[in-house]
RNA sequence: GCCGGAGUAGCUCAGUCGGUAGAGCAACUGAUUCGUAAUCAGUAGGUCGGGUGUUCGAUUCACCUCUCCGGCACCA
């Protein structure tokens, strides 16, 4: 006689066993309503599960995260519904919940087209109208591959023969349609009440690129409408930022067809490149790196010896010359390994930091490029830190500081870490794994920080610590990385001598704080939307006269300014001060000065904010004062609010 | 690289069921000197991504190719 103890701490008694259901009904017919599944002493279930036994029970509705995912999960199993109606030839394979939806994946050689997706689409509101029962039946394993056999779905039968052998075989029928699945589903499909397929697309069958591609339809699906168009007018937001809209638009750089995968930058946006840039340059010379720069092309020898040459060899760009074969550099390790090589080193002269903007070309796949995210010509804030063994953890200690410090300065509090330990195939022995791996698990957790695991995930070369930042959209970046290298100074020859006088080979950090500065850059124009804080704006502030009147000392203001080592501009064209500002406001301008007849007269400027906040008139040097504090702020200017 | 979609004026886009194209904004010229998100009028602007084919005729149809967009795979 089940016992079912309630969320709210109360219980109910039964004389017989009773469904998920009719619990939910006892309690209230609302609830009944809106239940989607029940949670019992953790496990999901499915509203039609009969409670034999005393148990905990929450029911599960729209309003808890796990009644969101089973909406988009039985979404999933609706449109696989409709599909195999509309093509009965299509086999379905799997259709998980992903972030903020779901996909299906279907084996159709024909393909479906923009104009399946709308049929498709169509005919799922009509199941939904019909309100199908959705009822879970458990199988054989045996009787169920014959039975997915039978249909055709040798894709279904080939999952179950993968499923683990204790593993119970259910399936999910709603009406004309069975599928394999381990549930929960709503109860029928008239609970589906939002949803809309967004986008098609190739998926290859196990995420391996060796199998058959699969047609993988994406879609949406929410509670309710209104949570749909919440969601829809999010994406349109995230469009809005997207950097390569925004780079036309403010003129920030371009790309062309002669040059796939790299950068035209233009004037505004190589400004804010060299303020990234030249504040890296200032950190590393703080912090006691040497900043160098090697040659862009390099005879392939030397990426012989790297190795790089047999693993990477296709993805390089070479260049033949008077019978010699180059590589343009894909990285800048084997030529920072030349300039430690000069010369005699010493143990005195570990751990010994060399940084560059180094310049690398990688000929990335075609499908990969996109925008600054991913190109074949890129720049790293690349550094490689030379050091004896014992002097790891105090590199990857002041390194993590470091980071931390640049990601502040630009406005990124958020940092997700991830330490990847060693892979099946590596080099190095076991004995030098474990204290690497020891040193950068004792360098996080000497800070108190919070870091995943990735066990296996390491390089061949060492293991190594990636740091991703998340942006005010939630999206998650890996930017920075530090990596121990205990092969490539060996292959590459570097030695140095040791307190005892014996050769020693160094170990070396790879190591980058924002990655590639492009797309770091492209990272920021999202995060700010454009609207980049003051210390990087490329124009900091425009002048403006009202009429012509005021053109000498509009020159003078802007004059001051600059002289002052500030980015301001001026902007005498004969037109109203309402379509100047407009425009001024429209490119980003932190600060707009308005220049009237008042101001020539008392010798100041009126301040408006691109936000259009009115900071009224104040002297030229009151404002150089405001301005000074607000690039000193950095990422954490308060100019918006 | 693979699957799907797209490429028309500087930008955003419309159009042509095969008869060499149009709007708004921008640009240019003129007028206007106007105090916080678009002053008015006029002018000019395109081998319709590139190539080949079919056709009397191709921006439109077919094939090839390049690039971009959305995914997948990849990312030293």
């Amino acid at each position: 006689m089940p016992v079912v103890s309630l969320p709210d701490g109360s219980q109910r008694q039964y004389d017989h066993p009773v469904s998920i259901h009719e619990v939910a009904e006892d309690i209230g017919p609302g609830l009944a309503k809106a239940a989607l599944a029940g949670r019992i002493d953790g496990r999901l279930l499915d509203t039609s599960y009969i409670i034999d036994d005393d148990c905990e029970l929450a029911i599960v509705t729209e309003r808890d995260e796990e009644g969101l995912e089973i909406i988009r999960h039985s979404t999933a199993h609706l449109l696989a519904q409709a599909v195999k109606q509309l093509y009965p030839q299509a086999q379905v394979t799997i259709g998980p919940v992903i972030e903020d939806g779901f996909y299906y994946d279907f084996s159709y050689p024909q393909g479906f087209t923009p104009e399946d997706l709308t049929k498709i689409e169509q005919r799922m509101k009509e199941l939904v109208k019909e309100n199908i029962p959705i009822v879970r039946k458990v199988m054989a394993r045996e009787e169920a591959i014959r039975f997915f056999e039978k249909m055709g779905e040798r894709y279904k039968a080939e999952i179950i023969r993968d499923l683990p052998a204790d593993e119970v075989i259910s399936v999910y029928e709603q009406g004309d349609f069975i599928d394999l699945c381990r549930g929960p589903h709503v109860p029928s499909t008239g609970k589906l009440k939002a949803f809309k397929l967004m986008k098609l697309a190739g998926a290859y069958w196990r995420g391996d690129a060796r199998n058959e591609m699969l047609q993988r339809i994406y879609g949406t699906a929410w509670p309710d409408k209104k949570a749909l168009k919440a969601y829809l007018r999010r994406l349109e937001e995230a469009e809005k930022r997207d950097h390569r809209r925004l780079a036309k638009q403010l003129d920030l750089f371009h790309l062309q067809e002669e040059a796939p995968g790299m950068i035209f930058w233009h004037d505004k946006g190589w400004t804010i490149y060299r303020i990234v840039e030249n504040y890296i340059r200032n950190i590393l010379q703080q912090n006691d790196y040497q900043e160098v720069r090697t040659p862009q092309i390099v005879d392939r020898s030397l990426w012989e010896k790297s190795g790089h040459w047999d693993k990477f060899g296709d993805d390089m760009f070479t260049v033949e010359a008077e019978n010699r074969d180059y590589a343009v550099k894909p990285m800048n390790c084997p030529c920072h390994v030349q300039i430690f090589n000069q010369g005699l080193r010493s143990y005195r002269d570990l751990p010994l930091r060399m940084a560059e903007f180094g310049c690398c070309h990688r000929n990335e796949p075609s499908g990969t490029l996109h925008g600054l995210m991913r190109l074949r010509g890129f720049t790293q804030d690349d550094a490689h830190i030379f050091c004896a063994e014992d002097q790891i953890q105090d590199e990857v200690s002041a390194f993590i500081d470091l980071l931390y410090q640049v990601y502040a300065d630009f406005g990124f509090e958020d940092i997700i870490i991830k330490l990847s330990t060693r892979p099946e195939n590596r080099v190095g022995s076991d004995e030098i794994w474990d204290k690497a791996e020891h040193a950068l698990e004792k360098a996080l957790n000497s800070k108190g920080l919070a870091w995943d695991l990735q066990p296996g995930e390491g390089a061949f070369y060492g293991p190594k610590i990636e740091f991703s930042l998340r942006d005010c959209l939630d999206r998650v970046w890996q930017c920075g990385t530090i990596q121990v290298d205990f092969s490539m100074p060996g292959r590459l020859g570097a030695q140095f001598v040791a307190e005892d006088g014996t050769r020693q080979t160094p170990v070396m950090l790879h190591r980058a704080i924002l990655g590639s500065l492009e797309r770091f850059i492209g990272i920021l124009i999202e995060h700010y939307a454009g609207a980049m804080p003051p210390w990087l704006a490329p124009v900091q502030a425009v002048v403006l006269n009202i009429t012509d009147a005021q053109a000498g000392y509009v020159e003078e203001v802007a004059e001051a300014l600059k002289k002052q080592g500030f980015r301001a501009k001026t902007d005498l064209r004969n037109e109203k001060i309402g379509f100047k500002i407009r425009e001024h406001t429209l490119q980003r301008v932190p600060y707009l000065l308005v220049i009237g007849d008042r101001e020539v007269a008392d010798r100041t400027v009126a301040v408006r904010t691109r936000a259009g906040k009115d900071l009224g008139c104040m002297s030229l040097e009151g404002f150089a004062d405001l301005l000074r504090a607000e690039v000193a702020l950095r990422g954490r200017s308060a100019l918006e609010e």
